[in-house]
DNA sequence: CAACTTAACGTCAGCATAGC
DNA sequence: GCTATGCTGACGTTAAGTTG
């Protein structure tokens, strides 16, 4: 590249401060921990105690099992139908801590980490771990609903290509996450495959690509959509998005992993009308 | 096979709205 | 009025796929 774009290149500076040492806490949040580190033995009934007058403990105890702040919120939208801690854990205290317990092995989790006596090894360690996990795990989310759907396809034993491109009406195309036989002209059943326990806009993303999945459909091709993960009870405005293009038949099918039975037997129907199974 | 491109999911902050 | 929750979009990191 020229020397003017070298130039360029060098005047590029961090735009990030660097990251404080401390993190900033509230005061709720400080005075929760305090309690939580006076606190001799920890067993349901303390946690529920500390909760109920000290809600803003939540995502440090969840923690424990391996919970984000967003992760919690996403399994209390599933657990409980609700969308914050904070009114949960001064009105039913008690529900909280046991819904939680009886999923995540909460109490237990508490307890032996707040005996465990921590290095600054240890410290090093966790981060480490929760940094990766984020990034690493995060992936194989989706991915794990993907390979179960493949497996699905798998099992009829008919050609198929995954994460590609299909075309449809005129000369559009649109991405899929699964084409029978195969993408590009010759696909003839399509599909996406959505799988979310977190929100944001990729979730949005994610309805747009079903959207132009339907509106490129050639009237011949089958197309289906398999979403599911705790993620989307928390973006409901764009999961009802795709609803409504299952409620109009503008794709044929909608499924999350608890229906894949479902899907199995409309995949076997759509084959055979196509004369794609052996 | 290294560089590059595409696409995957998760975290968080900010503003709007609801509830006390 | 203040706090909790709802809604939305920007941003971060990594893996898989592609290309020369």
């Amino acid at each position: 590249m020229s020397a003017e774009f070298d130039e360029f290149l060098s005047k590029f500076s961090r735009l990030r401060d660097q990251p404080a040492n401390s993190a900033r806490l509230s005061d709720a949040e400080r005075k929760a921990l305090d309690i939580l580190k006076a606190t001799a033995t920890i067993d349901a009934a303390a946690l529920t105690d500390l909760i109920e007058r000290h809600p803003h403990a939540m995502p440090f105890l969840v923690s424990c099992v391996g919970l984000s702040q967003e992760q919690l919120k996403g399994e209390l939208k599933r657990l409980l139908g609700v969308g914050g801690w904070v009114k949960i854990a001064r009105r039913e205290p008690k529900r909280l801590i046991q819904t939680l317990d009886l999923e995540f092995g909460l109490v237990e989790a508490v307890s032996r980490q707040h005996q465990h006596s921590w290095s600054f090894v240890d410290v090093l360690v966790e981060r480490r771990v929760w940094s990766q996990h984020r990034a690493t795990a995060s992936q194989n989310t989706g991915r794990q609903l993907e390979d179960l759907v493949e497996e699905i396809i798998k099992s009829f034993d008919v050609p198929y290509k995954m994460r590609t491109r299909f075309d449809g009406r005129g000369n559009e195309d649109a991405p899929c996450d699964f084409a029978i036989p195969a993408g590009g002209r010759n696909a003839q059943i399509v599909g996406a495959i959505k799988g979310f326990d977190s929100t944001g806009s990729k979730l949005t993303d994610a309805v747009t690509e079903v959207t132009k999945v339907a509106e490129v459909r050639l009237p011949g091709q089958y197309v289906y959509a398999v979403v599911d993960g705790i993620g989307w009870l928390r973006r409901q405005a764009d999961l009802k998005r795709i609803f409504e293009l299952y409620e109009q038949r503008r794709i044929d099918g909608l499924y999350t992993k608890r229906l894949l039975d479902s899907f199995k037997a409309d995949l076997s129907d759509a084959l055979r009308r196509l004369n794609l199974l052996k």
